[in-house]
DNA sequence: GTATCGCTCGATACACTGTATCGCTATGAG
DNA sequence: CTCATAGCGATACAGTGTATCGAGCGATAC
């Protein structure tokens, strides 16, 4: 009944085993069945069983199913690598964007446990707090609209290419957008003419690569930043 | 094993029954439990109990719980009003956000069902019309580029707002955000001295309203878009 | 060396999930 | 009135997270 969140509790000592176990070998554990198989393959059932281990171990390790997940998020967070000092803060930003969405990819899941709880594990902090330095206005509260804007931003945008990826997996590979199109519902829809502007996208759009969406919008987002809070 | 869509198949005739049964009383029963006490309301059993029905009914109007899923998703869609025809962009995709914003925070499951699956249903594809259609570029590209830039900004930016919103109601309600820094284990890390930037924020920010958060985040994006696409 | 304590591990159990199966029933046809 | 058919929903199954608690074992006390 700790009340304590995971980061508070330390790691009971490893105790002679014929299957040692630990957080970090639980936690790899679960990122790898998850990048596998993805979020649905990682139950306290099939973790243990992956390290050889009955179910109810892991309870001595974590408290809560939640809490194995909170740990997953932060190793992800550790995997982001810092902006240079030197660098300004639009380079700042733009490298912790970039860092984030790749480490995305990585992990898939990553994205869908955004909305869980609030990620306050260590290296979830130090990702805050860099990139919180990366930007330094006078004012805090400006750097707090920009920091948040731009997460926001990215966090959106990598679920927008998250999801669409899945799309694409799930219903025959190597589909494009407008080869989704083709499917009969979204067909006779189209065809009702109820839906010009998005005819005209599905038609005439060139689907360019992602990742260049991905630069574009970021784009947008560091030139609106730019035209409010020039260099001082 | 229709491999069909929700939106392709009919809904069954309805039958005289002591309590009949649509998919619009399946779907609104479902909203409603997963309005008052989240998505984990939502099983098919308690939406079949909360209509006086047995469990295994309902797969006679939805196939899978990712479909009922789905019609809730484009039940809220529904909700959100279009732009204005006479608005410029800028006042559009405003509108657009705001309407987004506001219909996620009525439903706060909403923005738990992003990644799921694409959202092609009729209500979600008007709006992804109106929303095109309300940016009146030449080049097609590019307004697909604006719109999407704006509609990540704003997923996830409510995604944000989401998830404070519950961290703060999980952990002693009407708490402010350094409210939650004083918890034993944040209070520690700050004082490491590890995270400055962050310990600043927590004592020197203003906690501002999250609407006008929100709202400074979307003045980022839209000016960007302005000076990448001024008015031709 | 033995006995006892205490603690940890994990088998079992429980409540719950989505959904496949299939016997009953109730309606419609002849 | 009898029979066929179709849909409803009770039952069942495999899975989930986790509470409980008995067994076994290591350490300590005498």
């Amino acid at each position: 009944m700790s009340n304590e969140a995971v980061w508070d509790r330390p790691e009971p000592p490893s105790k002679p085993s014929p299957t040692p176990l630990s957080r970090d070998l639980i936690v790899s554990a679960a990122i790898r069945l998850a990048d596998e198989g993805g979020l649905d393959e990682v139950s306290f059932r099939k973790v243990a069983a992956a390290l050889n281990a009955g179910p109810m171990r892991l309870y001595g390790y974590v408290e809560t199913k939640d809490e194995l997940l909170d740990l997953m998020v932060d190793e992800v967070y550790g995997e982001i690598t810092p902006p240079a000092k030197s660098a300004d803060w639009r380079e700042g930003l733009r490298h912790v964007a970039h860092g984030v969405r790749d480490a995305a990819k990585r992990h898939e899941w990553f994205i869908d446990l955004l909305s869980n709880r609030p990620h306050q594990g260590p290296h979830a902090l130090t990702h805050m707090e860099t990139t919180l330095a990366a930007v330094r206005f006078d004012d805090i509260d400006q750097v707090l609209d920009v920091v948040g804007a731009v997460m926001a931003y990215v966090f959106g945008a990598v679920r927008g290419e998250i999801t669409e990826l899945r799309a694409e997996r799930s219903s025959g590979l190597t589909e494009e957008q407008w080869q989704r199109a083709s499917g009969p519902y979204m067909q006779r829809m189209l065809a009702t003419g109820r839906f010009p502007t998005l005819a005209r996208v599905m038609h005439e759009s060139s689907d360019r690569d992602s990742a260049v969406r991905f630069e574009t919008g970021l784009g947008y987002v560091l030139d609106g930043i730019a035209t409010r809070h020039n260099p001082a």
